[in-house]
DNA sequence: AAATGTATGTGAAAAAATGAACAATTAATG
DNA sequence: CATTAATTGTTCATTTTTTCACATACATTT
């Protein structure tokens, strides 16, 4: 195990590893060598071993690594074996959409609160949850234990929903809005944007020759 | 002008500089130069101009770029200065909320079909367009123009759908579904997790000193 | 208990991506 | 029309990431 930065895209295939191994859970795998895993995932086994070293040693040799053990491992590594409180900004289609899936909650993300700026929307009970003034969010991080931000506001209040919440001392936050937001070095931002998806669907159906 | 293969990651920036220039149009900004435009995506110079110089030239020495034609000529490039004609398949939840999001057709994702095996959901009206029966989806893949296949089913239908899109001819995939796929090699698939940007940014927060 | 087969963990090599530096090119200025 | 200031396109060095290869370790069999 090594105490060194963790790339990037080691955490996102981390993310995959989930993903893949709670399928073979659901479908009664209990062991899996990294190489079959790996075909599971489309990457290299040796990349699946590396992931893993950064981490510890979950594997048995001669074996490979016991399923229910490695998901829960993992989890720990990621900090995700636990419920983290969060806080949505933007009660619009996307937002409405996030508050209803139950993805997130299963997954650890539990959205605690909404909050949007428009009068009209306020007061509005959305999935259980009261649609509250977005001024409101700074006394409401202790209450609910606020910890991660989602943004889902139109891409010109973006940054003012990101003030708000770094405001509030939310140290995380996942942006869901069509633009770029500013915010102090030591507040984590992460950019989620569907086209990228299917532009790079575009561009790779394009230059099929 | 370099014609080799481009890093995944490239696509992934240019996606994101469309992103920053079109609001920089909005307000207003004609010229910008790789320094500035790097700042507002956290990106480096050389970064940007590096990743444009695998598609061609489209800089102004000692002046910069021209902000709408350099959003034209990158959206040329990725091959998304066109409509694509889009097949959605799974009705739940998600793919409602898609349905509606009027940012897709806004970029050239035009949804123009919507599959589903649920009976009960056959024949419904969503956003404008009526659902039909998973099975009629090659018959209609010509008709409409379907280009592009969205999976949005639970996880243990994904598959199923998947080969309905490759039986049909479309060349591209973009899954929603917590799940991977298998296709031919020459089918482009991406997967969208929104997860794994929570992951990344519980894992930042729990791994801040 | 030795031998065998299997699969991990890791160090070294290869490949890829990034960043710095600079020559080339343009516009503006005197 | 030469000079200056600015900024691109591109080369080269550096850093990071990925892949390979193998020693190490475990389970099973004889």
């Amino acid at each position: 195990m090594k105490t060194q930065n963790i790339p990037k895209a080691t955490i996102k295939r981390l993310a995959v590893y989930i993903q893949v191994l709670s399928g073979l859970k659901r479908d009664g795998v209990e062991v899996i060598s990294s190489e079959k895993l790996a075909r599971a995932c489309s990457v290299n086994p040796s990349q699946i071993r590396k992931d893993l070293a950064y981490f510890g040693e979950f594997g048995v040799r001669g074996v490979g690594y016991y399923v229910h053990e490695l998901i829960s491992s993992i989890k720990h590594s990621l900090g995700v074996d636990r419920v983290w409180g969060c806080a949505l900004v933007g009660v619009g289609n996307l937002g409405r959409a996030l508050l209803r899936h139950k993805e997130f909650a299963l997954r650890g993300f539990s959205i605690r609160a909404a909050f949007d700026c428009d009068p009209y929307k306020i007061g509005e009970i959305v999935s259980g949850l009261e649609v509250v003034c977005t001024r409101q969010l700074k006394g409401r991080v202790d209450e609910f234990g606020l910890e991660v931000g989602i943004i889902t506001t139109p891409p010109e209040r973006a940054q003012r929903a990101a003030n708000y919440l770094v405001d509030g001392g939310i140290k995380g936050i996942v942006n869901f809005a069509q633009a770029r937001i500013q915010v102090p070095k030591e507040v984590t931002v992460e950019y989620v944007d569907f086209t990228h998806h299917f532009y790079s669907v575009a561009f790779n159906i394009s230059s099929a020759d």
